[in-house]
This record gives structure tokens, sequence and C-alpha cells, in this order.
DNA sequence: ACCTGAACACCGTTCAAGT
DNA sequence: ACCTGAACACCGTTCAAGT
């Protein structure tokens, strides 16, 4: 007996964890990070509330896993480049650039230190570390200096991405803020802060860092 | 008619936005941040469910308010040193030491960025580097990237100290992780990193990042 | 004005029962 | 083995009713 033709209509395919981490993070992507529940993703996959269970530990393991499908993108390109400081560079934006397209992914890299999102930029970090001729404990400080400003970076901006995805609308914020602030509090730091705040650029301010940073390690390798 | 004595007994205290937020922290610290819930939190101060959000707009309100209590103390001390640097390390160490006394301000800082505890912490540093000499986009920059720095390992290090209170389950724990980590990636630069992991100083780790940035920022000052 | 506590509209996870 | 969906044990917030 002759099987059906390649179109026959496959209705639903099975679920598989990584079904279930693609429609996570369609999720997160479209409605933000409140908007991921056990019930919008099941019915999402037009599947049962307990079935998930059978692939992912829970909705700890669910945001892990979807953080890293993110951030994969992103380490494997980094390993490109043959310079370490401009590899260094060049994660780092990577990074910045995947947490403004997905500002939840921000808050994820924030909240579980050994997850494994984060112990791939760690790597990432280390190899660079290592190609700039820093070792052992320095190494470590380093990288976890770096990965610790990336972090927290990310923890601020996303906070950010997530109130206002439009430039707009973000700028009326971001002056509305100031002038709280300053109303709050006179001192002559604050004003200048306020001053700076709405026409500031994340992007470059993030990058002034991490120069900062790379400046940092170099006058202490110089050191040894 | 003569009034009472002073030790007329005042079985219980008015509620107020201070008594709510001193009961969030012992219930905070005491038990955790999964703790506190408006039940646990109305039930310790004995009082109605929808009495406390007379005083606080909600749990968000709530958890910054605590966080803020918590830095201030720190802010307030910080202020006292004369040398700019030595004040940044100060404050640094001071956060630091504040987070892991009590571990739910590290995931609290990196949740919101315009939080009253945030801004306390970025105003403190801006004070400082205007000490250093460091002005308009510069201070901003640089004060972005230690505040992003500690907030980054604030939240990082909560959550160590969150699983681990007392030293040898700690490093049982770290131990653990790193044989599980080696055996996830053979690579050379991870096994070097666990190896650093199970006795490394979380303390000594970030004091040595605060040195970088502190580096970094002296470096290009220098340049201009 | 301040407080009470029931009601409302949700959560994540488990598990007996089905296929 | 995989999936279903009801049940369980919770949440934060609101609000009519009391004082």
């Amino acid at each position: 007996m002759a099987t059906p033709t390649a179109r026959t209509p496959r209705r639903s395919d099975a679920l598989s964890r990584e079904r279930i981490v693609h429609a996570a993070i369609e999720i997160l992507d479209a409605d933000g990070e409140h908007a991921l529940t056990v019930r919008t993703l099941t019915s999402h996959l037009s599947t049962g509330r307990g079935a998930i269970y059978h692939h992912v530990s829970g909705m700890e393991d669910l945001l892990a896993a979807a953080a890293d499908d993110v951030v994969r993108a992103v380490t494997e390109h980094a390993a490109d480049d043959a310079d370490p400081s401009s590899a260094l560079r060049g994660l780092s934006l990577g990074i910045f650039e995947a947490v403004d397209a997905h500002p939840w992914v921000g808050a994820q890299l924030a909240r579980e230190p050994f997850q494994p999102a984060v112990l791939r930029i760690w790597k990432s970090i280390g190899v660079q570390l290592q190609g700039l001729g820093v070792a052992g404990s320095a190494r470590s400080d380093a990288g976890a200096a770096l990965a610790n400003y990336i972090f927290g970076s990310a923890a601020q901006f996303a906070a950010g991405a997530r109130r206002t995805r439009d430039g707009t609308e973000r700028h009326r914020y971001l002056e509305a803020l100031a002038a709280a602030w300053i109303e709050q509090d006179e001192d002559q730091v604050v004003r200048e802060a306020a001053a700076e705040l709405s026409d500031h650029d994340d992007r470059e301010q993030f990058l002034a860092g991490v120069e900062i940073f790379l400046s940092g390690i170099a006058t202490r390798i110089s050191w040894r």
C-alpha cells in the first residue's frame, strides 16, 4: 500500500524540549516576562498543563534554557575575531544587543549565577582573556569584573527596554524621570546627572564602560 | 481626671509605612525572598490583608523601600572618607557586605533601575567621581560602569549567599559545581576556572574588580 | 481615616486517568 | 512513554463593610 505524499498534513508535531523552549521565547519576545505562564505556554502549544513537565523540570529550567538559546547565538559569533580585545568588545556588544532585542534575557542573566547562559559568557570571556595573556587568579578576577559589569548593565537596560520600546516614548519617560529626580534632591551632582539622563545613549555608555574595564586590565597586566 | 501612667499597655501600635517596611525586612532576612508574601506580612503584623495597602502601594514599593533602608545605612557611612578613591572602595565594600547580610537586596537592586536604593548608590558614586575630577559625560560613563559592576556582582553573590549560608556547605557546593562543570566541558579554560572556583573568595574577587574599574577610570582621566 | 477579611482573578506543580 | 486536565496549594490586590 502506497504511503501518502510528503504533504500529508501533520496537524500537531510531537512535543519536545526544543519546541517548548521556542514557544516560550516567542511569548517572552511578544508580550514580555509577565506573559509567560504555564497556562499561556500550554495553550500556545495546544497541549495539557502537565505535558511540559515531561520535557522541562519547571519554569526556572525553561527560562534558563530560553536565555541560553539567545546567548548561544552571540557567543558563537564572538569566537570569530582574532584580536582578543576586539573579541571582548564584540562579545559585550553582542550581549547588549541581544538584551535590547529580548529584554527578558537581561533579567534572567542576573537571576541565577550558574545557569548555562551565564557559564557560556564566562567561558567566552575567559578564552579571550587567555588570549590577552591574563592567567591564574588574575584571569578569574578580570573575568568576573567584566561578566558582572555586563550582567549588571543588562539588568538595568532590560528594565528600560521593557518600559519603552519606542524612542519618543523613551525620551519623554526619561525627561519626566529627570524632573522628578531633581525635585527630590537639589544636589548639584544629581542635577548634572539628570541633565545627562534624557539624551544619553545606553549603547554608547555601555561601550564606554567596556573600555574603562579594558584599560583597567591593561594597566594591571603591565604591572606584573 | 488623671490620665493613666506612661506604661499604659498599648497592645498593638498603629500601622505605619515604617513598621511595615521593618516587618518586611525581618521576614526577608529570616526566611528569604520567597517567604515575604502579603499573607506572612499581615500575619506577622497581626492585621488584615488589605491594611498594608493604606501605607504602601504594593509589593514592588515595599521591596524597594526595604532595600532603600539597607542601602541608606551604607551610603551615609561612605560620605565620611575624605579621599575619593578610598571612599569609592568603602562604598563598594559596604554594599557588598550589606548584600552578604541581606541577600534579597542583591536581587532587588538588579530588578528596577530607578528605585530609591539605586539612585542613592548612583549619587554617592557621582559625588566621589566629582571629587576625582571626572566631569560631564565621562562622569556618567564612569559612574554607570562602577554602579553596574556593583549591581551585577551583588545579584550574582546574592544567589550564592542565598544557597549557602555557612562556609562548609558552600565549599562542598562549589566543588560539586566545579566537577559538574568540567564534566560538561573539557576545555582547558573551563578546567582552570573550575579549579579557581571552589577556593576563591567572593569578597576579594569583588574588590579586585573595583580596582580594575578604578585603574581604568584613572587611565582615562590622565588621557584628557 | 484606618482596618478587616472575604472575594476575585490569577499562579506553578502534581497526579490519577487515559492513549 | 507521553499526554490530559482536574485538583491542590498557593499568590497579590480589591473592596464592601465595619469602627
